[in-house]
DNA sequence: ATGGCAAAATGTTTTTGA
């Protein structure tokens, strides 16, 4: 069983990207944020063409995630009941026994505009209905675009970017609460290269220079961090032409 | 000198992302 997350930054744009991708890699679970479509326009005969099943919720021009899978999915829920919000940046499912939350957490900006105390509202708020739906379902996964690099050695320039909107201190300690309900980050629980990381600018050749950012994360429960054998970020998609700035981060499970 | 690149709507320019 693989599961997935992918930032597509626009699926109008990345479609043929994600079609491919799940040709090479056909994981269980692909979970993808930024599709900046209305669900009028989600591409789901092509998806359904690939062997996937996918529920999605969207807005125009911003935010919007979706779930594909090949296993049937259930319990669809979009956004958190908690928090009263316009965007669409939440949805939730049972595949396979597992409860996937899929999140495309807001980027914040700059730590001084209202843009950050939105994320960190927003960050709060997740863990307080997490806190919840994690007492029903132990096999808990929660995967996606954080916005959030959890420690220095995720930041190509820790200097550049300390305390810098991402790797601020308060967004740290948000993300930090989220493990505190009892997940892991799976990237951690292996041994990995120096300077991994799932987000690169488009601009300075940021990707040739590899100067980056681990801000995409799967967050496993306990339960599944015993089942997890690996985790990677395939850099191979963000090489392609018209690339997403970010790579699919992806988490084996026995 | 706070720039660059990319996507989308607000569209030959602005807003946002990270």
């Amino acid at each position: 069983m693989k599961i997935a997350t992918w930032n597509v930054n626009s699926l109008k744009v990345r479609l043929p990207h994600v079609l491919q991708w799940l040709g090479e890699n056909p994981v269980d679970v692909l979970c993808i944020q930024e599709t900046k479509l209305t669900d009028d326009k989600f591409p789901l005969a092509e998806i359904k063409e690939a062997g996937y099943d996918a529920v999605f919720t969207g807005q125009k021009t911003y935010n919007g995630v979706a779930i594909l899978s090949r296993h049937p999915i259930t319990d669809v829920v979009r956004n958190n009941p908690r928090f009263a919000d316009e965007q669409q940046r939440i949805i939730a499912a049972t595949i396979e026994g597992m409860r996937i939350v899929c999140a495309y957490v807001p980027n914040g900006q700059t730590v001084e505009s209202d843009k950050y105390a939105y994320k960190l509202a927003w960050l709060a708020s997740l863990r307080d209905w997490l806190e919840e739906e994690m007492r029903s379902h132990a096999q808990f996964a929660l995967l996606g675009d954080y916005n959030i690099a959890p420690d220095d050695r995720d930041v190509h320039d820790p200097v550049a970017w300390a305390g810098q909107v991402l790797c601020s201190d308060p967004e740290r300690a948000a993300l930090q609460a989220l493990c505190e309900l009892g997940l892991c980050d799976s990237f951690r629980l292996f041994e990995q290269a120096e300077k991994s990381f799932s987000w690169w600018d488009y601009r300075q050749l940021a990707f040739r220079r590899n100067c980056g950012l681990r801000i995409d994360h799967i967050l496993l429960s306990a339960a599944l961090a015993r089942r997890c054998t690996a985790c990677a970020i395939d850099r191979v998609p963000r090489k392609w032409e018209q690339p997403s700035d970010h790579a699919p981060v992806v988490a084996t499970l026995a």
